[in-house]
DNA sequence: AAAAATATGTTGCATTTACAACAATATTAT
DNA sequence: ATAATATTGTTGTAAATGCAACATATTTTT
């Protein structure tokens, strides 16, 4: 058998980023889960985004949640029939957009759910502290950077 | 408005973890479409895996490419199929299981998927040096262990 | 010895997600 | 001015994925 000198699939960080991506995303439904939040970890993030984003409109919203306009507009659906954002018709760049709100009731389950997750991960003691943590977001974002330069991502 | 005093959605490492997650992905298949090469990104995963590891059992592949068991073996199914890879039954603790080994044909096409894209790859220049790589893997695996402490991943 | 639990793989179903096409509108090019 | 292109959001459809249940067989418990 002749060998391929090349990195294999587990060798890669292809692989280790998708490992620890999904080990992150197991962890953050457990803690959902556990703390038996009224949201799914995909409408957090988007109410989440919406709070630090005041107006956003849908496209910006989907860019910066990772999802595509289809997906966030359903995401958003959910959240709006919750009563925990409404929908603007508004005009940007003289184009017809919907800027997002966050309701009242919204704000008051965003602090509600943040307070709990705060108090749920300060009782774990992680040993990454928030040095290493900071130095492994900013290396993550430099080795997007060096990869954007090949890569059309259009969402 | 109160400010919630926490780090939000998109300042978290889990959020650079996942969009890194999926930019690799996106760059992935787009190098797959480029190629126009005969596998699926997944089936590549999982017929290199099953190279690396001979006469792996479907339950511990699974594992290894961060699939659950039934979309393991649909995955195999289509590798069967294609006649790559072969399913025997066998014995392992006493258990019956199905191990996988990879065809002539699935060996030879392996190493020209492989070939072609270390090929690809090695005509990109990419500003991350081969060190800066190891270094983000081992942080990321660091990380990992750090994180498996509280929770349970059962694939 | 019988019952309960475990291990492995498959099937069925529901959910998530993406992609393509469309609608409506506005901008740019010819 | 008309046509082509671009922007934003929605809908429809297909694919990927996971979860629960099942089948089979084995081990462990009682």
């Amino acid at each position: 058998m002749t060998d391929i000198k090349t990195k294999h699939y587990i060798d890669s960080i292809y692989y280790d980023i998708e490992l620890t991506a999904r080990v992150m995303k197991v962890l953050g439904a457990q803690v959902f889960s556990k703390l038996q939040l009224s949201l799914t970890p995909e409408e957090h993030a988007a109410l989440d985004t919406i709070y630090c984003n005041p107006d956003i409109c849908q496209r910006d919203l989907a860019k910066l949640i990772l999802k595509d306009r289809a997906n966030t507009g359903r995401i958003l659906n959910s959240l709006e029939e919750k009563n925990l954002i409404t929908r603007c018709v508004d005009v940007k760049n003289n184009r017809l957009v919907k800027r997002l709100a966050i309701t009242v009731e919204g704000n008051r389950q965003l602090e509600d759910i943040n307070k709990k997750i705060k108090d749920f991960l300060k009782n774990i003691s992680c040993k990454f502290s928030p040095e290493e943590t900071d130095r492994l977001q900013h290396s993550l974002r430099e080795f997007r950077k060096s990869l954007k330069e090949f890569a059309e991502m259009n969402i």
